[in-house]
DNA sequence: ATACAAATTTAACCATGGTTAAAATAAAAA
DNA sequence: TTTTTATTTTAACCATGGTTAAATTTGTAT
């Protein structure tokens, strides 16, 4: 069994690219675990003599396939909590976060297989994040675009939302925007990357910070 | 926020004489935690500074109201986890204290309450132990006693069973013994203390370690 | 009252996962 | 190509919560 520390590390590390597995610099881990560079350095070479990492000094850190299963059953653990908190005990969208993020340190195999059951084997949590079954395998992901490069005219459907700051899915929430809500782009703004869009009849300006946080698919 | 160890000490102190706030002895924590003597003392002085304990050399540990308060909200988590993971999830009874023990330092204050607003406000978990409500408040506690003290020839339900093995929760299980199942105490034989019992019209040798773990009350 | 045994405390030590500050390396600009 | 800047690594340090072994205190017999 991995410490919390080691588990939150394979976790950031994997959150970089999630699918595609390219080193990730330093300095990414240091601002998401909110620690220094220095920890980085030190816990790449703990992880890297543990097999979990491949790491070359100044070059970033890899997850080796073996770092990729213990960061996939994090996120596994992860996501089903969160959709356990929602669905059963009815916490909104920016509470189950936080939550999440301690819960999944301490859910044995055992029991989340039993949640994974009790929630009928979904495939997708509720910010619309592939869930890795008990093997770890992702399930066929829908094709999306980030909000910000949709095209203006054009009506979509938010397929995902990114997960982890509570105050933008308490904005989210607020003004109604949820998955598979419709949204239709009405006017790109270059000089600042917001978007003015439409949606339920009534119009938002989306800040850069938002629409880089939606992904969409056609309706 | 208190550490998970700091947590675990609290909730052993507490254990020792659930009620009465006794001096509990060093050697009841090491044996409970297991840990050595000397982390105990040290600790002791660690949460004496915390105002959490009362501590003096040689004569044990003494929860302040401070601390009983900390150690309440632990055990309140636990037991609130047992019940949710049994009535929700289908654990079983030998499943849910290690399930529980972990989940018990993970769960917020927010959490849990939502957990026993989902549970209806339980006032006892699945093995009868009372629930601390939200405020710390214990239920009033049914009248019981050690199956041990039994008379022979008199009929008891059981109201009360030790958590934390999961042996003998498997054992109790297997042979039937669940809350308010009904026991006559047929014999007791006084060299090893085991008992004889009636149950569902079967006859079971009970040995000392089992009845000393089991409260019943009269019918 | 004294000696012995048991329990407890202290001392010295260790691993983990952090920190800051300085040194080294890589990347970007001149 | 050289210099400057940004990033990363190393070094020295710290707190936490453990350990074992030795010293001390307490309780129990003799």
């Amino acid at each position: 069994m991995l410490t919390i520390s080691k588990e939150n590390y394979l976790k950031a590390i994997y959150k970089h690219r999630e699918g595609e597995n390219l080193p990730v610099p330093a300095s990414y881990i240091a601002d998401e675990l909110q620690v220094s560079n220095a920890a980085i350095s030190k816990m790449a070479k703990t992880l890297s003599n543990k097999g979990l990492l491949e790491y070359q000094k100044h070059k970033g850190v890899r997850l080796t396939d073996e770092g990729e299963k213990f960061a996939l059953k994090v996120i596994r653990r992860h996501r089903l909590w969160e959709l356990f908190l929602i669905n059963v005990l009815g916490l909104t969208w920016a509470e189950v976060h936080d939550e999440a993020e301690k819960l999944e340190h301490s859910t044995s195999e055992f029991l989340i297989n039993k949640m994974d059951k009790f929630l009928g084997f979904p495939k997708f949590d509720p910010h619309g994040s592939p869930i890795p079954d008990r093997n770890g395998k992702l399930p066929e992901l829908p094709s999306v675009l980030k909000m910000s490069e949709c095209e203006a005219g054009k009506t979509y459907r938010v397929a995902r939302v990114q997960d982890g700051d509570s105050q933008l899915m308490k904005y989210l929430t607020r003004i109604g925007i949820n998955l598979n809500t419709e949204i239709t782009i009405l006017e790109k703004f270059s000089f600042d990357h917001s978007i003015n869009v439409e949606m339920k009849g009534h119009h938002y300006l989306l800040s850069e910070k938002v629409v880089d946080r939606i992904w969409v698919a056609d309706e």
